[in-house]
DNA sequence: CGCTCATAAT
């Protein structure tokens, strides 16, 4: 990283403030092209040649090649179009114009060629006029400096900037602002405060730009403290500095402080614009506030702010999130430009829906209307960027839809989308929780560069499909790559050590995380390691660790102990167990559920009707019992003895075949999942037979070519008795069979399960 | 004179 203590920074003269005073106003593109030379009288030029409105580039190029002398001030308005053309061909028409007539000795038109290159991006041109000025001053240093800001190159603006103190020039604060800018690229803090030494030391803290600058500085260092003394500190706070401070609470988790940051601004006479408008929705979406976003709406109208596309997406997406469909749909309509990002938008929008939404039903919905959007997307003129791809891929894990995965996976390697790590790891995820092992090794594999958050993704891939080994060795991989664990990534640990029942190595990584990450142990982590000793049937040693741990045991340890002690048969610590489970009045009817089960098998009939009254109390709903299979472009959901497809007839006679000749190979068909309404009762054998996601697979063995696997997503935990059953299916019909439950990921194949026939089935 | 600061989506 560069550093500016090998630079003699302390013999930095004062700055030159005059410039200041006299450049108060900033300078807007179109601005910049009224520029007032001094013009010479003499001149026979059309007066439209100045207006760049009226100029027509071509007539103004063919004048020039007469070789007609001109005054440097007409360069400006034709240089001003290169930009808004992006043309840096253009531009060097006229740069070769300008040299032929000796105009190039006129600095501030050097000055603004400069600037030209690098909005055009070509850094390169930008560099060389540089170069080849005789006089450099602190303008020209500062245009470039910018020019390697605004093309995403913080090193070499920092570079540039060195080179402009060895050259003993004065910075001004246009220069600083860029350099700190630099700084947050580059998230630097360590430089950036160093700039902000200099700034206080020179004494121009106080313009306001600089303030914003150093602002958003400590904001994107992720000082929020710093960010929000800065702010404090502008004596004169524009909309910019008010704007600057709003989204640093949303980049920094602090959303509630930027709407309070807000409401301040309003009763301050502060006049908010669209970029305010943008940053306090997003604000809104974060809180899911959607009353004060309605509010905002408003005043957005009323400010004229609604014309803004930004503003129109923002609102858009705020009433998505905020399950309004119909309000988005609305502002949707209402848009006369429809730009990838509002595409976007949608797309995100559907799939967070997707990702948060507990009722399957709803969350298969929203998905579904993603997936629809991308392909409406995919017929239009616009093409899909980084952004689209990593959240239809999520709707992709999501929705365990496994073919429209892949489709997209082709589709993002043509559009080059790939070396996003972002993509990659929204690619690596989509096939862990596809359960498609080798297509997230391959994914992962091919990743140009890896985060903890891909090495996390895969090493929980590893232990979710049962390859503890694989886990483990990965995780031994990143660390000697560098790379540094985060707490999920030793959730993943934990959870392999579990599976393969490694409890020297689970202690050992327990050890590791605490003193040499410096992580604090959190409940999960607690949970992997119980599930642990439970596998092993060791329930005392869990009960022991459960002791010994500074947490108060939440719903999910006390169940996996319960299911634990059923499966080994200690009873008395599972009743223990569910005692204290039930002092905490859980709210899953899944755990009730598992509790009924266990009272049930030991016949404990008090215990049962009591479990029962308390569902009733605590308004306990029944189990929503739903699975859904992805098949080309559709996706299809089965409840319970669903009936409602075509092929039903169909489904029903496979099953009842497969049934018997699972009979005939050991199966027994056992009644283990109680309903929850005590009228179901009489009719729960008959439901276990039909539970959903024997529907969706068999729907899947009419449906799917012979030779591909079948990927089925359920809403809650399988049951003992789907499972052993789709463990034959599995062998009978020769298939790969992929269930995600709510719990965790059953890869089936030759009559075996993924899962070590272990978790809290119910 | 010329050079800066803030926005929506993973």
């Amino acid at each position: 990283m560069a550093s500016l203590s090998s630079v003699a920074v302390t013999s930095i003269p004062k700055f030159d403030l005059e410039f200041r005073k006299s450049s108060q106003h900033s300078l807007s593109t179109e601005k910049s092209s009224n520029i007032s030379y001094q013009r010479n009288s003499t001149t026979t030029l059309p007066d439209r040649f100045i207006d760049p409105k009226c100029l027509d580039f071509r007539e103004a190029l063919s004048i020039l090649n007469e070789g007609t002398k001109i005054e440097s001030a007409y360069y400006v308005p034709l240089l001003q179009q290169c930009i808004d053309n992006y043309s840096a061909s253009e531009a060097q028409i006229i740069h070769t114009h300008i040299i032929k007539t000796g105009a190039h000795e006129d600095m501030f038109l050097m000055t603004f060629l400069i600037n030209v290159y690098s909005k055009c991006g070509v850094m390169d041109y930008a560099h060389e006029v540089f170069d080849k000025l005789p006089v450099k001053n602190v303008v020209t240093w500062t245009a470039l400096i910018t020019g390697h800001v605004r093309n995403s190159q913080p090193e070499l603006a920092i570079e540039v900037f060195k080179e402009l103190l060895e050259a003993g020039a004065y910075p001004t604060n246009y220069t600083l602002g860029a350099v700190l800018s630099a700084c947050s690229s580059l998230y630097d803090i360590k430089m950036g405060k160093q700039i902000h030494g200099y700034i206080i030391k020179y004494q121009i803290e106080s313009d306001t730009s600089i303030g914003n600058s150093i602002c958003s500085l400590y904001s994107k260092c992720n000082c929020f403290d710093f960010a929000v003394k800065a702010f404090g500190r502008i004596p004169e706070k524009n909309v910019i500095s008010w704007t600057t401070m709003i989204s640093a609470c949303g980049d920094n988790g602090e959303a509630q402080k930027g709407l309070d940051f807000f409401v301040e601004m309003l009763s301050e006479n502060g006049e908010p614009n669209e970029f305010t408008m943008t940053s306090v929705l997003s604000l809104c979406c974060v809180l899911q506030a959607l009353e004060f976003g309605k509010q905002v709406h408003s005043v957005s109208i009323k400010l004229g702010c609604l014309f803004n596309t930004p503003v129109k997406n923002s609102i858009m997406y705020l009433y998505l999130r905020s399950g309004q469909t119909d309000e988005a749909r609305k502002m949707l309509n209402a848009m006369e430009t429809v730009s990838l990002i509002t595409w976007n938008a949608m797309i995100a929008g559907y799939a967070q829906m997707t990702d948060v939404e507990k009722d399957v039903v709803t969350a298969q919905h929203s998905g579904t209307e993603a997936l629809n959007i991308f392909l409406k997307l995919n017929r239009s003129s616009v093409k899909p960027d980084l952004f689209t791809f990593s959240s239809i891929l999520t709707v992709c894990s999501s929705l365990v839809a496994s073919a429209q995965g892949e489709q997209i996976h082709a589709q993002a390697i043509k559009t080059g989308s790939l070396s996003d790590i972002v993509v990659g790891s929204a690619l690596v995820n989509m096939y862990n929780k596809c359960g498609n092992i080798e297509g997230a090794t391959k994914a992962f594999v091919e990743m140009p560069t890896r985060t903890v958050i891909s090495w996390t993704s895969m090493i929980t891939g590893y232990a979710q499909h049962g390859r503890p080994q694989q886990a483990l060795q990965l995780f031994e991989d990143m660390t000697l790559a560098g790379g540094r664990p985060n707490k999920i990534t030793f959730v993943g640990v934990f959870s392999a050590c579990s599976h393969a029942g490694m409890v020297d190595e689970a202690m050992r990584y327990f050890k590791m995380m605490k003193k040499e990450y410096k992580i604090k142990p959190v409940m999960e982590h607690f949970a992997c390691l119980i599930d642990m000793f439970v596998r092993l049937g060791r329930l005392q040693d869990a009960f022991d660790f459960i002791k010994k741990m500074n947490f108060e045991p939440n719903e999910f340890i006390w169940s996996i102990l319960i299911a634990g002690c059923r499966s080994h048969g200690n009873m008395e610590l599972g009743f223990y167990a569910a005692e204290r489970l039930l002092e905490l009045k859980p709210k899953d009817s899944e755990t009730y559920v598992l509790l009924l089960n266990m009272y049930l098998s030991a016949a404990r009939w008090k215990d049962v009707s009591r479990v029962r009254k308390m569902m009733k109390d605590e308004k306990i709903g029944k189990l929503k019992d739903w699975s859904s299979i992805s098949i080309r472009n559709i996706v299809r959901s089965f409840k319970p003895d669903d009936r409602s497809d075509t092929h039903s007839p169909e489904m029903y006679a496979l099953l009842n075949d497969l049934l018997d000749k699972a009979k005939n190979l050991g199966y027994v068909s056992q009644k283990s999942l109680e309903m929850a309404d005590e009228e179901e009762k009489g009719k729960t054998f008959s439901s276990v037979v039909h539970h959903s996601e024997k529907l969706a697979v068999a729907y899947g063995l009419l449906k799917m070519p012979s030779s591909a696997s079948i990927r089925v997503l359920k809403s809650i935990s399988m049951c003992r008795d789907c499972h052993s059953f789709i463990k034959y299916i599995s062998a009978l019909a020769g298939r790969e069979i992929i269930i995600r439950d709510s719990k965790r990921l059953h890869q089936f194949n030759n009559g075996h399960c993924s899962c070590g026939d272990f978790g809290s089935l119910l």
